[in-house]
DNA sequence: TCTATAATAT
DNA sequence: GATATTATAG
């Protein structure tokens, strides 16, 4: 109780980033295919201290060649092309909103109060790592486990992947190939999969109220509005060109989370260095303006 | 692949 | 302790 926080602050809802798409679709350069498309996410000193090689800037005009190429890439039959095929030197960079979507990077609300955003450090890794949900689990193991750490889907992340169902249409959108055109370095066939079966479930519960809003404890689906593809059949097939379709695979590209001042960010790179550990919940950004997951636990 | 449910986070 | 979210078993 004593941190009630409902935070509104990132509006991924509305003002949504259809438009860029579709510019980026048309091939037509405009003024933000000349833009760098990302703000450096890892402020220069933190980047100098971990060595990190600042990322160049890319344009829109990259992404689209990048996204042709992946296009290339997942048409093939079986090239395996994905843990290689995006090797493109398009590891890592901001999506095309980065601008908007992680101002302030110094945000750090307090949400607290008390300045106490050390109250929520816990283990990191210690093998047992945020790993963790399902059946038998050999609790440590500590030696090797590495299991990869808890995904939080973002709502950026989630919008991919709305997006991704959307233009599949719901009846294609099996968790392989979303995962496959969304493309996100380190998403796993399972993460869409478990993330796949909550939307779906959400979506029941959206037709079976037809009416009213997105209840307060969808939080997350509610920040993505369902595209009109999937309100009803929505059953564009494969030859059926029957509806708008945007271009799939989107630009290869990550949602990354603001970056952290944390210590335990040094720890994450180092224990797992995979690249998707910057969404891989290591409890950090809890304390600032994406902790969206804060539920409210208002309608009971 | 889908669904149920366990584990975990807030 | 309740509820939401994610992982995993079946």
């Amino acid at each position: 109780m004593g941190e009630e926080v409902r935070i509104t602050d990132y509006d991924v809802s509305n003002d949504d980033d259809d438009d860029r798409v579709s510019e980026w679709e048309l091939g037509l350069p405009t003024v933000h295919d000349l833009m760098p498309l990302s703000q450096s996410l890892v402020p220069a000193e933190l980047a100098t201290a971990f060595s990190i090689s600042p990322v160049p800037h890319r344009t829109m005009i990259d992404v689209n060649r990048a996204s042709q190429n992946t296009l290339s890439n997942l048409k093939k039959p079986f090239n395996n092309g994905f843990s290689n095929g995006l090797s493109n030197g398009f590891k890592s960079f901001g999506e095309e909103r980065a601008d908007e979507m992680f101002i302030e990077g110094e945000e750090t609300v307090d949400l607290t109060g008390d300045g106490s955003d050390m109250r929520k450090l816990r283990r990191v890794d210690s093998g047992g790592g945020g790993g963790g949900g399902g059946g038998g689990e050999e609790a440590d193991s500590s030696t090797r486990t590495s299991k990869r750490p808890r995904l939080v889907w973002t709502p950026q992340l989630h919008k991919r992947f709305v997006d991704v169902v959307a233009h599949l249409g719901v009846k294609n959108a099996v968790p392989k190939t979303i995962m496959q055109l969304m493309n996100v370095e380190g998403l796993t066939r399972e993460n869409v999969a478990s993330h796949l079966q909550k939307y779906r479930l959400y979506l029941k519960r959206m037709q079976g109220l037809s009416n009213e809003g997105p209840s307060s404890s969808d939080h997350l689906f509610a920040s993505t509005p369902v595209p009109q593809s999937l309100q009803e059949s929505s059953g564009n097939g494969n030859g059926n060109g029957n509806s708008v379709q945007i271009p799939m695979p989107y630009p290869p590209h990550m949602v990354p989370m603001p970056y952290t001042q944390q210590p335990q960010m040094v720890q994450a790179f180092e224990s797992h260095s995979h690249p998707f550990n910057m969404m891989m919940h290591q409890r950090d950004w809890s304390g600032n303006k994406y902790a969206y997951q804060h539920r409210m636990t208002n309608d009971k």
